[in-house]
DNA sequence: GGATTGATTGTTGAT
DNA sequence: ATCAACAATCAATCC
């Protein structure tokens, strides 16, 4: 449900007024000081959910092996790259659904990991939630990996 | 030898 | 709402 005004919150008429950013350079933030850890305040995560990838990533995922099957001799992360990003443009929304859609279920692992790594941040270490190692045995029931229904929702659009 | 960059878009987190 | 930075990747490149 929405409020009352639906749309119209975000107004992007004057696109080139109040555009954000042309292009992602805004900045070259290549170096993201990973490493380098001027500050000493490296505070180590136990458990750091990355961020879920997005439907690019997740279509670049298999692009990549595509394209690297035809063209072995690219050895450039960005010739991938660039052409998975040409790619996606030029994919339909139909094609990226399915991209999107495991996108999407790739965000609500996230969340929930978010959740765990929120509590633990903030519950000091007086919690040994830490999963016992010692009672990690072997179950033989099955290995069911949380696969929930698989609906390939056959949508074919025939305009 | 190891850390780093390079390039893509999307998404999330912070302001 | 909007900016900013980061998510995978892997070889080349710099020191």
């Amino acid at each position: 449900m929405k409020t009352g005004k639906g749309k119209g919150a975000v107004k992007r008429d004057t696109k080139e007024a109040l555009k954000p950013v042309d292009d992602r350079k805004v900045g070259k933030r290549k170096a993201v000081e990973r490493k380098g850890k001027m500050e000493k305040k490296a505070k180590k995560d136990p458990n750091k959910p990355k961020r879920p990838p997005s439907a690019f990533f997740v279509f670049l995922e298999e692009f990549r092996k595509t394209f690297k099957k035809e063209n072995p001799n690219v050895k450039a992360v960005s010739a991938v790259g660039k052409a998975g990003g040409e790619k996606w443009k030029s994919l339909t929304p139909a094609e990226k659904a399915p991209y999107e859609a495991k996108a999407a279920k790739r965000k609500t692992e996230y969340e929930k990991l978010i959740n765990a790594y929120n509590k633990k941040q903030e519950s000091s270490a007086d919690e040994g939630e830490e999963e016992s190692e010692k009672s990690k045995e072997i179950h033989d029931d099955d290995e069911e990996s949380g696969q929930d229904d698989d609906e390939e929702e056959e949508d074919d659009d025939d305009d």
